[in-house]
DNA sequence: CTTTGTAGGACGTCCTACGTCCTACGATGG
DNA sequence: CCATCGTAGGACGTAGGACGTCCTACAAAG
């Protein structure tokens, strides 16, 4: 990471061979593999088999496996649940202070419009839905990790056995959503996106 | 991983060694300590040399080196601090929906107090300022990201050089959330926070 | 100009040996 | 009988070398 910082080298840049970082910093090959490996893990340098090493883009994508391995348990999916509302109900409430433009608006109907289809294509419907949420706030890092919440969270949701929503209702919630941030009141967004996140997590529940 | 989530492994239980492990799983010393060191890197395992490998707590400090990473420059650390004022805006509305406990609130006062005279001690004054409002909320991830991002941020903060904040003005600041917690109202608590976070931004931002 | 073959470099894995650290247990002395 | 110290064993840490696999780039053939 010194060695990064120190050149300024900027994601996708080639770092040096393996060969020539144990010369450098004076060590065998096997501990600087697993230096590497550690950096790699954290999406900090990336790894191409037989090519090179390079810099890495850091996304959120690394956290990826830590989150899944930490949301093993139903408290601490609902946790997770609870922080991606956290993150959204604030994001969506900008959004709506801002104010919504046109085209972000079409796109979000769309993405109703093809979650209440139901199958592969409201899932990707339902997950674009809240990235183009998080894309206008224009914050790089607040999308990225919601969509790592996200992504793990449907993850976590599948292994633990949480009963799917139905379409219909999956559409409705979001397109309340859409009708309050057309309205601009902030307050009301809130709630729209409170109440699509206790759906969520009524299927969460454990059954009785 | 696998192997941790199939026997139900809690934190600190013992794993096999790395003469089982490659026995186990048919590979040799070189790839499984890589392996173990990206487990590592994540929080999954904990290694101690000279005893053993264990599971891991999965706590969030497994992120700061690539929240660090990450929000090396200031646009970076600009979105740190919107993700944190999302996040603390969000919980400190629910504390105060929710209402203050009496001993919580006299612990918040005391760290205020603390804040006023300065240094060191006021800086963890103002950490567990904020520890303490993410504890009210009882969701741990939360609290352990808020704790994170406030580590990174201050580190960051460090390395880009932003100038300090006024310890008086900094307790102020605080002392200004605690009354509209008090007041219980949680739109007039949001207006405080994102005060308290429009005035660290305003010392961010790039110097004229 | 396109396709194919090849040579070189870089990462991936394996093996062996030795160093360092920690724990547990037994020996020693009070 | 108890507290302290030393030691043996096990487990992780590092080093070095050798070979396999993969990718890229370049040259040769069509």
């Amino acid at each position: 990471m010194a060695l990064i910082t120190d050149r300024d080298l900027a994601p996708g840049s080639p770092l040096p061979t393996e060969a020539q970082l144990t010369a450098d910093l004076r060590t065998s090959r096997g501990p600087l593999r697993e230096a590497l490996k550690a950096l790699q893990a954290l999406g900090i340098v990336e790894v191409r088999h037989g090519y090179g090493t390079f810099v890495g883009p850091a996304t959120a994508d690394a956290m990826l496996p830590w989150l899944s391995f930490r949301a093993r348990s139903r408290s601490a999916l609902a946790d997770l649940l609870d922080v991606r509302e956290l993150l959204e109900i604030g994001l969506t409430r900008r959004l709506a202070r801002s104010g919504v433009p046109a085209p972000v608006l079409d796109e979000l109907r769309g993405c109703v419009a093809t979650m209440g289809l139901g199958g592969q294509r409201a899932a990707r419907a339902d997950q674009r839905f809240h990235e183009i949420i998080c894309e206008a706030a224009g914050n790089e890092l607040a999308k990225d990790l919601v969509r790592i919440f996200w992504q793990a969270y449907v993850d976590a949701e599948q292994e633990v056995g949480v009963p799917r929503s139905n379409p219909a209702e999956l559409a409705e919630r979001h397109d309340r959503i859409v009708v309050a941030l057309v309205q601009g009141d902030d307050s009301g967004v809130a709630d729209t996106v409170r109440r699509h996140f206790d759906e969520v997590r009524g299927r969460l529940a454990p059954e009785r």
